[in-house]
DNA sequence: CTGTTAGCGCTTTCAC
DNA sequence: GTGAAAGCGCTAACAG
C-alpha cells in the first residue's frame, strides 16, 4: 500500500541512500539529482515512515505528557487543559508530537511510568498533576530520559520544573487583603502533598508577618482544590473563628465553593466575607460577583515546559527550575474591612 | 542502554524466537521455558520496544486525535476537553496510545491530515472541531484508514461519526420555552458551516411548527459559539424584534454572553428574557442565575468515538453513525411568559 | 557526489 | 517445542 523509499529510488533512478540524503537535507547531493528526487517524491505522494526512522535513529520526535488521572480534572479544573494547549502548541512548533499518558486509577494497571517511557520510546516527558508522595515522582527525577515537572520543584541532571511563584502569589493575595484593613484572614489551602500548597502557605505566613500580624495555624484549612472543599473550609473556619473577615483560597474552584456557601446561608460576598482565589480560571470573571484572584500563566507554563524539555534533549542542558510570575487580578469579591 | 530481546534470549539460554513467543502469548511454548524466560524478563526489567514492533507489524497501537487549532478552545469551550478525556480514557483501556495533532493556524504548515497519518502511522483517527468546508473533512472520509468524526454526520466505509441528537436537543429547548407560554422565540445559532448548527436550526423549526407557530428566519442570528457572539445576538434580535421574549442559544458560552448583555443594559434574566443554552458546561450551573440548558454527554462522546474506531479497526466493521441523547436541564434562566 | 552494506529490535515463515 | 533466517523502511558509515 504505502510507497517506500525504495519505490522512490527506483522511480528516480538513484539509490535509496540518495533519496535518504535529500530527505534529510544533506548538502552533498547534486542539485539536479535532488530536484529529480524531489519531483518523484511529490508525484508519488511519498511520506517517510517515521516508525522506521525512529527505530534506526533511536529517537521518536515525540514527547509524552503524563497526567495522573486526567479525567479528574474535567469539571472546572481548566488549569490542566490550558497547560496542555501550551504544551501541544509549542511541541508542534518544534516538530515534536505529543502522546498522552494518563494513569487510570480504576483498574490500576501496573503500567508504570518507566514502562511507558521504555515501551513507547518517547524522547522526553512532561508530567503534571502528580503529588510529592506519588511513587512516580522519584522514578522520573532519577530517570535517564529528560523530564519536566509542572508544579513540583524537584531537579536533577535530567529533570527540570516549571511553576508559578506561589509564595509571591499567595503573598500578593494576602497583602491585598491586609491593605484593605483585614486582620483576621483565613486560608483554605490545598492538600499538603502538593508542593504548591506548601509554597502558598509560606506566602500567606510571610504576608502576615510582614504586616506584624501573627500566624494562627488554626486559621488554615486543608482541602483538595475542589469546590466542595471550599464550602467546607469556610464553614469550619467561620464556625470556629467568627472573627475572620477575609479568606484566601488556594484555588478558584474552592473560592467559588466558599462564595456559594456564604450565599446559600444568607450572606453576601464581599459584604460578609472578602475572598481571593488562585488560578484565574475563566469562571472567575464570569461569576457574580466576579472573583478577585491570582492569575497563573497556564498556557505559558505549558510552552515553557516543552521549551525547557527540548533544551535538555537537544542541547544537553542540565535540569533547572523555571518560575513564572503570578498576577493579582482585582475584581469584586474583596472590599475594605468595616468594623 | 536498553535491554533488547536478544539480551533476554541470551540470558535465558533460548533463541529470540522463543522470547518473542512468550511475549506474544503464543501457546506452543514449553511451560518451563516460558517460566524461565518470564523470570529473566522480570529480572532484567525488559520492555519490548514498541517502535520495532510497530515497524514489523505495520500497526502502531496508536490513535491520532486531530483537532483544528486546539488552543482556540481554551477559554470556556470545555466541550473539547471533556471529549478528549473520554477519548483518552477509553483508548487507554483498550491498549492504545493517543497522539495529539492540532493544526496551528498561524504558520500554516502545510502538514496536511494525510501527511500526519502517513508519517506517524497511527492506526486510526478521531477528529473534532472541523468544519464542513474544511479541506480536511473529505480527505478523512475518503481515506483508507479508519476515522471517527465528532459532530460531523458523514460516513463512508472507513468513516463513522458520533454526535448528539441536536435536532431533538434544540426541539426540547424550544418546546420548553413554548410550554412556558413564549411565542416569540429568538435563536442565536452557531456558524452555518457547522453541522450541528443546521441540525439545531431544524429542531428549532420543528418545535415551532409543532406548536403551530410560524418560523421567522429573521429571528435567527448566526454567531461563532463565543461569548461575544451571544451578546451581539441578543442585541440585534431585541433591537429588530422587541417582541421576542425568549432566546435559545446554540452554546452555553453564547447564552452567557446574552445574559451578561441583558444585565449590563439594566435588564434581568429571566424577568426580561428567558434563556436556554446548549452544552451544559460547568459554568452553566455556577452562573447567577444558573443557566437552563441542553446537556450533551461529552465524555461519553469521546469514549464512544474510540469504541467505534476500534471496532472498525479490529473487527473490520464498516462506518456508521452514532447518536447520543441530549437532556434538558432545568435551572433558573427561564420563566413563564407574562404578557 | 553516489552506491553498497550493515544494522535498528522485533515478528514470522519454515525447517528441524 | 524450538531455532535460523528473512525482512519491516529507514539511516549511517564506508568505499569509490
Amino acid at each position: 500500500m504505502g510507497v517506500t523509499i525504495r519505490d522512490v529510488a527506483k522511480a528516480a533512478g538513484v539509490s535509496i541512500t540518495t533519496v535518504s540524503r535529500v530527505l534529510n537535507q544533506y548538502t552533498d547531493v547534486n542539485p539536479k539529482t535532488r530536484q529529480k528526487v524531489l519531483k518523484v517524491i511529490e508525484q508519488m505522494g511519498y511520506q517517510p515512515n517515521s516508525v522506521a526512522r525512529s527505530l534506526v535513529k533511536n529517537r521518536t520526535q515525540t514527547v509524552g505528557l503524563v497526567v495522573s488521572d486526567l479525567s479528574k480534572y474535567r469539571s472546572g479544573h481548566h488549569f490542566m487543559f490550558d497547560v496542555l494547549c501550551g504544551i501541544n502548541d509549542r511541541a508542534q512548533e518544534l516538530g515534536y508530537d505529543l502522546v498522552l499518558f494518563s494513569t487510570t486509577p480504576t483498574a490500576q494497571k501496573k503500567t508504570t511510568y518507566m514502562d511507558f517511557v521504555k515501551q513507547r520510546r518517547v524522547d522526553g516527558v512532561v508530567m503534571m498533576g502528580i503529588r510529592l508522595d506519588d511513587p512516580y515522582t522519584h522514578e522520573v527525577v532519577e530517570a535517564s530520559i529528560p523530564s519536566v515537572l509542572i508544579d513540583v520543584p524537584l531537579t536533577s541532571k535530567t529533570c527540570s520544573y516549571v511553576m508559578t511563584d506561589n509564595v509571591k502569589g499567595a503573598k500578593m493575595a494576602v497583602e491585598h487583603l491586609i491593605n484593605l484593613g483585614h486582620r483576621q484572614i483565613g486560608f483554605v489551602n490545598g492538600h499538603d502533598q502538593a508542593a504548591v500548597s506548601k509554597e502558598r502557605l509560606t506566602g500567606y505566613i510571610q504576608a502576615l508577618e510582614g504586616a506584624g500580624l501573627s500566624y494562627h495555624p488554626d486559621y488554615v484549612y486543608y482541602g483538595n482544590f475542589e469546590q466542595e472543599d471550599g464550602a467546607q473550609g469556610v464553614r469550619c473556619l467561620k464556625q470556629r473563628h467568627p472573627e475572620i473577615s477575609a479568606v484566601f483560597f488556594a484555588s478558584d474552584l474552592m473560592a467559588i465553593g466558599g462564595i456559594k456557601y456564604i450565599q446559600s446561608s444568607g450572606g453576601q460576598v464581599p459584604r460578609d466575607l472578602s475572598i481571593v482565589g488562585f488560578d484565574d480560571i475563566s469562571l472567575a470573571s464570569l461569576m457574580q460577583p466576579a472573583l478577585t484572584t491570582i492569575r497563573q500563566m497556564r498556557y505559558e507554563m505549558g510552552r515553557a515546559a516543552v521549551e525547557t524539555l527540548l533544551r535538555m534533549l537537544e542541547n544537553g542542558e542540565t535540569g533547572r527550575g523555571m518560575i513564572l510570575p503570578p498576577e493579582l487580578v482585582l475584581r469584586e469579591t474583596t472590599e475594605p474591612f468595616a468594623k
